[in-house]
RNA sequence: CGGGGCGUGGCGCAGCCUGGUAGCGCGCGUGUUUUGGGUACACGAGGCCGCCGGUUCGAGUCCGGCCGCCCCGACCA
């Protein structure tokens, strides 16, 4: 993209309403902006990074052999009513009624509706196990919404659910997802330590929370160094080997993990000194196994092997992919601006043209956007070098391809990596290579 | 939902106490200037002072109601 044709509407000064980094810094580097309380529209370079971790969360979805579908985010009453969590719900969620008076719901969550569409399509236990999932925009009327994305009443979600036969049969699904968060979280270039989480409303004795770890996290973790150790890529778990899902399983729940609200100083002290790792952390996912809660109550059952009904076992888990934005932020950045970890970046790259209006860096910066044109941002506005500078810094691009009259000449270009201030001089062809030219 | 605060050009704010024809910085436009980390100067555009009602000769300013937004707490992906 050209940024002076470009919706990216960077602010010098910072709105009022923005309290902490990831909600300034989003607003200043002109990802969002606010329409009502806790509600966003997505400007184009942010909605290029919702898009970016909305295809990771989906590729390791997919991977651990999940479904993807589509479930709307208008809901009808009734369905609610069968489960009971129409009343029990309370003043979250937001009731809608149509012309025809009947009630309504902007979904908060689709346990019930993914329910009532097994329950009309799976009818033997041959067709199980299933996982499905879908990426869709949730409503939860949150009293107090802040924090920018973080904790807005709109957001998007990724939210799957599992349906076995048995309960070891839904302890497999629970671990497949488990580990898929795991590597879904590391490509994002982020630490996540995943910790026994009470089971709240929806039930279920079975529940972990995720929390990735940033300075300004809104809790305090605490954890054993074995989490950033593990090697959870396909390599070392077979995501689809039972023995192998127990062995990870074992590896997560066999280290301490907890928030300040769970933390057992007794337990903590067991561990060894030089393990203790201490931190900020926000909680970006959520899994739980609800057992046959959903499948009793609307009444999905399969006829078993033995010929007889069975109402399977139920989880459901789910990953803020709206509130990872800000999170990742918060994880990442500095006085500057944000640092985009390079799996997420809305631009591999920003090239900076330190000369509008001259020949040669024109021409050498033409040359070098072409080149990069599906992965770059193209600052071809008439600005001071510094005010480029500065904008790029601010949005983060994990490299800056900085073309002046300096190098120009000589065709050599700049490359700054964002992430640790290192700068080089170099020909087009070397950095071209070191940026790479294709979308990661 | 309890407590606190704020709504004045796009953004950040002053003006309100003590009513009298709306101001500053940034940004924006034009020109000159500058040219590797938010350049300088000049000129200029842009505001039903959140909305409704009241008091008054006169309301951004005083009074009442409403709406919106933010912060702290309790609650949540």
């Amino acid at each position: 993209m050209r940024l002076s044709r470009s919706l990216v509407p960077t602010l010098k000064e910072v709105p009022a309403e923005a309290q902490i980094a990831s909600h300034r810094l989003m607003l200043r580097a002109g990802l969002v902006r606010q329409t009502a309380a806790g509600i966003y529209a997505w400007l184009p370079a942010g909605l290029r990074v919702l898009n970016n971790i909305a295809d990771i969360v989906r590729e390791e979805q997919d991977a651990a052999g999940a479904q993807e579908l589509l479930m709307p985010t208008i809901q009808a009453a009734d369905l609610w009513r069968e489960s009971g969590r129409y009343e029990d719900y309370g003043q979250e969620m937001l009731r809608i009624t149509d012309r025809h008076k009947r009630d309504l719901l902007y979904g908060p969550t689709n346990e019930e509706m993914i329910t009532d569409i097994f329950r009309s399509s799976v009818r033997s236990y041959k067709e199980l196990p299933q996982i499905a999932y879908h990426i869709q925009w949730k409503f939860r009327d949150e009293v107090r919404p802040r924090f920018g994305v973080m904790r807005g009443r709109e957001f998007l979600m990724k939210d799957g659910y599992s349906f076995d036969l048995d309960y070891p049969g839904a302890v497999i699904s629970y671990r497949k997802m488990m580990l898929a968060y795991m590597r879904t979280f590391q490509r994002l270039g982020v630490k996540a330590i995943p910790m026994v989480a009470d089971t709240g409303p929806i039930g279920g004795d079975l529940s972990h929370e995720f929390i990735i770890l940033a300075p300004t996290g809104e809790s305090q973790v605490f954890y054993d160094a074995a989490f950033e150790e593990v090697d959870y890529s396909a390599g070392n778990f077979d995501i689809t080997a039972p023995d192998d899902l127990a062995r990870f399983y074992d590896t997560m729940t066999g280290s301490y993990a907890a928030t300040d609200e769970k933390h057992d100083t007794a337990a903590w002290e067991q561990v060894e000194a030089s393990r203790r790792r201490e931190g900020r952390g926000i909680e970006v996912g959520h899994i739980f196994y609800f057992g046959t809660k959903y499948s009793q109550a609307m009444n999905f059952s399969v006829t078993g092997a033995d010929g007889k009904p069975v109402n399977p076992h139920g989880g459901s888990y789910g990953v803020g992919v709206s509130r990872l934005v800000g999170a990742l932020i918060e994880a990442s950045h500095d006085e500057a601006g944000i640092i985009w970890p390079d799996s997420v970046a809305p631009f591999q790259a920003g090239v900076l043209n330190l000369k509008q209006g001259d020949a040669v860096t024109d021409a050498l910066s033409e040359d070098v956007y072409g080149k990069l044109s599906a992965v770059a941002l193209y600052d071809d506005r008439s600005e001071r070098a510094g005010v480029k500078f500065n904008d790029a810094d601010l949005m983060g691009h994990p490299w800056q391809v900085i073309i002046g009259p300096r190098g120009a000449a000589a065709g050599r270009v700049e490359l700054k990596r964002r992430a640790t201030g290192e700068r080089e001089e170099l020909s087009v062809e070397d950095a071209l290579a070191k940026v790479g030219t294709k979308r990661l």
